[in-house]
DNA sequence: TATTGTTATACTCTATAACTATA
DNA sequence: TATAGTTATAGAGTATAACAATA
């Protein structure tokens, strides 16, 4: 079977199909698509548009809160890993310990993480969330979950469940 | 049966187990992997690592020409679709009309673009690769082949062609 | 009034470097 | 010497607003 990837890959006609038709109001000019080119070969073109589509949603979604996706990784982690140091959480999600810094200052002077000094080694701090923390990130969660509620939707549950299953040997 | 995405999901053991064990060399302290809670279960988290991932090295490969991904991008589609105004060529890649007038500034300033004045329309640009700028997209667009065998070697071809076709009906 | 393109501003994210205090 | 955390800076990307020229 010929997959849509090489069918689309082969489609070279020339740009533009002004046939004169679809002419039904005066506004509306009805921009052709454009051709995509050899993007049409770059699986990364095709991810970075489905990632900015979902985190302009999650963006949208979590904004009431005033938490940014990041914040919002940071909590579930230190969450679901307390006692953590910020190198640790770092290196799990892939933040720069100097931006980690100052995400979490934002976090601590809303008083829903604590630093405490670590067991064996003075230099690292322990990472938890407060009981306030706690409360804000339940919340949190309700609005995230209906962010993936509705992606869930839209991608339809098999293909999200076969993207999920593709996409996390990727860890 | 039972996905990878419900397995995961269901997996609620504690944070850590640290049973004393691995103690081989004095260096490497070997950190746990972390739980990632909520995470496993939004889309966009798998989908931002991976895009992340691509997109390091794209930006490494493209280097050498001084090329960022979304400079590639204009270049293809004006290449692909010339005559075509900036308002169109923004409209198909995403990209603000703002941030794109100071991207074609620099392909200008570079002398791989040329403005025309619209035929129709005096307030729109017509966007025309130049010859040196053709030139220049052939080598940018091998350097781009490289990154994208080997991003296919990594995914595995199957895989690729599947992810593919699964996230185009997202353009 | 709306659209095209331009300039400017502010914010987020990323990437470094320099620094301290510990190890 | 290396690591954990902090502060600072610069660049890219994103989101707005304001403006001139044109439709």
């Amino acid at each position: 079977m010929k997959s849509a990837t090489e069918k689309q890959q082969a489609a070279k006609e020339p740009p533009n199909g002004e046939s004169g038709k679809r002419r039904k109001s005066v506004a509306a000019p009805r921009e052709q698509k454009l051709q995509l080119g050899v993007l049409n070969g770059h699986l990364g073109y095709f991810v970075r548009r489905l990632q900015v589509a979902i985190f302009k949603d999650i963006i949208r979604v979590l904004a009431p809160m005033k938490v940014r996706p990041a914040q919002y990784s940071v909590l579930v982690l230190v969450d679901s890993n307390p006692g953590r140091s910020q190198a640790a959480i770092g290196r799990a999600l892939g933040i720069e310990r100097a931006r980690l810094a100052r995400l979490l200052h934002d976090l601590q002077r809303r008083k829903w993480i604590e630093r405490r000094a670590a067991a064996g080694d003075r230099r690292s701090h322990s990472l938890f969330l407060t009981g306030e923390g706690e409360k804000a990130l339940v919340r949190i969660k309700k609005l995230a979950a209906s962010h993936e509620a509705k992606l869930a939707e839209a991608v339809g549950l098999k293909r999200r469940i076969l993207l999920m299953d593709l996409l996390r040997d990727f860890g």
